[in-house]
DNA sequence: GGAAAAAACTAATAAGTGTTAGTTTTGCAG
DNA sequence: CTGCAAAACTAACACTTATTAGTTTTTTCC
């Protein structure tokens, strides 16, 4: 009855969902392979199956286990007493953060989601909706607080969830720009902007 | 001998690309089947292989139209006589007007390229890959002139880069924010900032 | 060591894939 | 009207897919 782990802290589930992320990430979803998948972890395809539900409950557990981040983290941000900017800086820190330590995962939830199956999809987007909610809602009190530019919040917030989740073509240069670097000058860029 | 055109100016190949871009857009390449992509064209599968070659090549077609386009541009731009934070700002508005009116096909050759075949793939990197190093030699010229702070031009033209891409999701929200605002309020964030 | 459970295996299935072959229909040129 | 090419059709192929069934091996516990 008791449930067996590998060695570590990380059961076979937890290897599988690894491996998956990185494979979703490098092929994509739908070019996936449960066979390819199983090669990895090594062991045959219908094995996985003892572990795991679905070739979907992967993706699943992708997707929340990186939105559930995000909204957590946004939750505490919410609660401290700093200002519009801080916030604002900390949320970006945070993206560059979980990116750089959890690259595969978030990959995937940001490029695969669509692929998720009902009621999973629609419970997906409604946490995008509500993270992208309590990034408005700190724009439009900053402009309260004439902390912030008298912008359209929605275009601000936009702007700045995609340049973060753009961190992913990062990867590619990690030698050539240090995460410091990388994470100073964009929360700079974002908030200040670069004409002198 | 002679090609016959579909009555317009459209041969009934550019109706299938501009068909299978809205249908890889909403369902991703792999996912998108070629039965699917005949019955949006009112058609039997096969039929479909009168007037292309295969699948991949719709997906070629997709990429390197969108890619030769930007190519296009950013070389009037760079031998245009203006500031480096005019050219910026040209490039911004260009993203957002060739998103506006070929959203299907941007959208495409964002997301999708990954499925195209060697030699192809390796062409549309390079592709990118000048594209983004004219860019940086934009943002190099602007600090060389003290036009732009002293910041990192790869985390700059990464960071204006990635914002423009999110454009996508901005397509939900046409209703709530003009096409006017959304270009001159992300030119502004991205050159100026935000933070009062 | 022996029982029981967990997890591996092989074999198979049903569905869906892009694409080809071969044939019939359509539509224009003379 | 006739002939011919373009483009539609049906049927089929060879392959890959996720997943299930049934069985055997491995591991765990006493």
């Amino acid at each position: 009855m008791a449930k067996i782990q590998t060695g570590k802290n990380s059961s076979k589930k937890e290897v599988i969902i690894e491996k998956a992320a990185s494979l979703f990430k490098s092929k994509s979803y739908n070019a996936s392979s449960m066979r390819e998948l199983a090669d990895m972890v090594g062991v045959e395809a219908p094995s996985l199956y003892n572990h795991i539900g679905s070739k979907s409950e992967l993706l699943q557990a992708i997707c929340f286990k990186i939105g559930n981040a995000f909204t957590e983290q946004v939750e505490k941000i919410k609660s401290s007493k700093i200002s519009t900017p801080e916030k604002i800086e900390a949320v970006i820190r945070f993206h560059i953060e979980i990116m750089a330590e959890n690259f595969d995962e978030v990959y995937v939830a940001n490029h695969e989601w669509k692929h998720l199956k009902e009621p999973y999809l629609a419970d997906f987007l409604s946490i995008r909706r509500n993270y992208e909610k309590s990034l408005i809602s700190f724009i439009e009190t900053g402009i309260e607080r004439k902390e912030i530019k008298p912008v359209n919040p929605y275009v601000a917030v936009l702007t700045i969830l995609s340049a973060v989740r753009g961190l992913e073509f990062w990867q590619r240069n990690k030698k050539n720009v240090s995460l410091q670097v990388l994470e100073n000058d964009m929360v700079n860029h974002l908030l200040n902007g670069i004409v002198k």
